[in-house]
DNA sequence: TGCTAATATTTCGATATCGAATAGTTCGTA
DNA sequence: TACGAACTATTCGATATCGAAATATTAGCA
């Protein structure tokens, strides 16, 4: 290539310089721009550990929100989960399933319901997934002292809070 | 639903737990996993702003990326950055040239690449969206005062700033 | 120069996703 | 109870995406 690929830092100042030329808010954008640019990394990373499991992200979404979960979704709530159409969700199921990831069983009290669970080798996906991409994260936020990441994620969170009040 | 959808906070309560429990460090994952959720929930809004604009979201990331460089790129950077197979650009491309959101040149310097740029079509495009989205950023940090904002996104951009120097 | 490897885009067949339509079940209420 | 509306998962045809192969050009180097 002619140029090489601009630092995700300068990535991150353009953005920003460009929103707010669009017409955003400096306070905003900043903040906005700088999740985006995280969460676009970090799953560039997930998706290359994924491979080496021989998990799509698609079916990786869907795991997590079995574990987060702690109990039985149907495959409506895992649509919704993983911004994906219901229809697309029996496919998935169908080939977690068949890989002895999730398993699904009837809903005892409605019959129109079907209940997906992460089986034993699920959950130990999971862990295993969990284990490795806990070395990134930690390397990525090796320049905020404790003092700082405890701030950081108050911050984040006081934000989380607000979320269900909007109605978009 | 025998139970209704839990709110962004407890969600977000529930994965930290969930993936602590995993083995996973808690100052780590209360960041790395707000962050997701936040850019999950954009994400949600954005598709919805986007469907009124005829927009697939896959189309939007080349608009914008377009938008941010400020420059033309080819059809390779474009996928590395909107996360996509360089093979999966060229029927996008097609579409959003179709509709005179974009247009291709031939690079003068080397004749095997292509160059895309925005057509004034497509910056119109591009600001009517940044101007939408923009009210609901807003609302997103409402809960936060000047100098909340400007800590929270020096935090960010402290971390930003790492990114590049991480393999993973 | 001439040759090999690397780069860049596109084509192609297989697979995944989408939106609409379908079939079955449950809920509200007259 | 009976009936229509709402909900749930699935099927189906059209479209989007993927990975590998094909094509063309450029870059590196003997």
């Amino acid at each position: 290539m002619a140029k090489r690929t601009p630092s995700a830092q300068e990535l991150h100042r353009r953005a920003v310089a460009t929103y707010v030329a669009a017409g955003g808010e400096e306070s905003v954008q900043r903040v906005i721009t700088a999740v985006q640019g995280l969460t676009k990394k970090l799953d560039q990373w997930y998706a290359r550990q994924l491979t080496d499991l021989d998990v799509s992200s698609g079916e990786w979404a869907v795991v997590t929100s079995l574990a987060k979960a702690g109990e039985a979704l149907t495959p409506s709530q895992l649509a919704e989960l993983t911004n994906v159409a219901p229809s697309s969700m029996t496919h998935r199921l169908d080939k977690l399933a068949e890989r002895g990831l999730v398993e699904r069983a009837a809903d005892p009290e409605n019959r129109t319901r079907i209940l997906v669970s992460l089986t034993e080798q699920g959950w130990g996906l999971f862990s295993q997934a969990i284990r490795d991409s806990d070395v990134v994260e930690s390397d990525v936020l090796q320049d905020l002292g404790d003092t700082e990441r405890a701030e950081l994620a108050r911050l984040l969170e006081v934000v989380i809070a607000r979320l269900d009040d909007i109605d978009a």
